[in-house]
DNA sequence: TGTACATCAGTGAACGCGCGTTCACTGATGTAC
DNA sequence: TGTACATCAGTGAACGCGCGTTCACTGATGTAC
């Protein structure tokens, strides 16, 4: 999990982007260690070495793209002060690294499904609360301050998150939706939904 | 696809019922010839003779989850009138049909984001549009009546079905939504996003 | 600075297992006259 | 009603292939004195 050796780090992120390619050219199917030692070059005792097994690398693969996706957010609502602007930074921001990760959204746009990987990767995680559950303490805060109506923490969280990852995965599957125009207006209609 | 013989549809329907139990139990690595043959009683040559791949049977499992869920959606959204409702009889078909058959919801739920075998299940299906899109059916209708807020159709949508869909998942994967609260709070909050 | 040793990183052939699929065949059902 | 025939439904052993994983080994890097 922490190679002493710089070098092996080198290789486990190669492996990992290799990965990310073939899941996103073949699907979850298509991972498999043949595919990886072929597109990484990296051999299978190796792959082995560093992840244990073809599910390790599932996992890391997904708590890296997790990770990535949840430091943007949680970086740029850490800058808001108050809901309003607080919604507008977490629509902006995700709908920004979908377009710039396509890739990674549709691996944990997937992965988010298979909640047994995600129960591991919270299990896993070292810092867990603070970057796992964003939301969850953005909302406490929030609703403290009495800016955000009555409703229980995850309808509010499904309320803000849910247009987004809709819009998200309609844009990676379909296309067919304007995301500037979405990065635009969404945040003023989910803010209806949710002030109080 | 038409079995001219009864004992045919009984079969098929015997494969696609054991399939989605492996579905649910042991998830899409799971489901494999030998679970459904093991599983159902059927033999892997009729299995064969009915579905043509493991495949087949994948998608007509998704595709007959996909019907119930749209025929009681639009069942209930030919009933109402007016915008308003209509987002209530949504909100409310949709989480009563995740609660009454959460597994043919959580296939439905990652079967979504495979977007190459709904793309396909679109093809297949004979009357296509009025059941695969009556969100944008209904959508288009309720906009022409001035109901709704001018906003792109899948915008729209995505605020619609997006808490929906959020919920569900957070109750089909950590089950801490109160589903009853949910039903009753959310529609308001939702048609507060898009209403003129 | 040099040497000895422990640990980490990486190789790739080999393993057996279970997978999806096929096929020659039997039995059941429907149809035509 | 009976018979002949075509089609549909179903069987299960057999196939080869590619899968995930292992392991004995070599090479590279870091550490202690």
């Amino acid at each position: 999990m922490s190679p002493k050796q710089q070098r092996g780090e080198a290789t486990a992120e190669q492996v990992l982007d290799s990965a990310l390619a073939i899941y996103a050219a073949s699907g979850e199917s298509g991972l498999t260690v043949g595919a990886i030692t072929r597109a990484s070059g990296v051999s299978a005792g190796s792959v082995y070495h560093h992840f244990g097994s073809l599910q390790g690398v599932h996992n890391a693969l997904a708590l890296r793209c997790l990770g990535r996706l949840l430091d943007e957010l949680v970086a740029e609502l850490r800058r808001t002060t108050d809901a309003r602007s607080g919604v507008q930074a977490i629509v902006r921001t995700y709908l920004a690294f979908v377009q710039a990760r396509p890739d990674e959204a549709r691996l944990l746009h997937s992965a988010t499904a298979d909640h047994e990987s995600m129960a591991q990767a919270g299990r896993i995680r070292d810092s867990q609360e603070a970057r796992l559950t964003p939301f969850a303490l953005w909302v406490r805060g929030r609703r403290e301050a009495g800016e955000l109506t009555s409703l229980p923490a995850p309808v509010i969280e499904a309320l803000v998150l849910g247009p987004v990852t809709a819009v998200a995965r309609r844009w990676l599957s379909a296309g067919d939706v304007d995301m500037e125009e979405a990065a635009r207006t969404l945040p003023d209609h989910i803010w209806r939904s949710i002030s109080p």
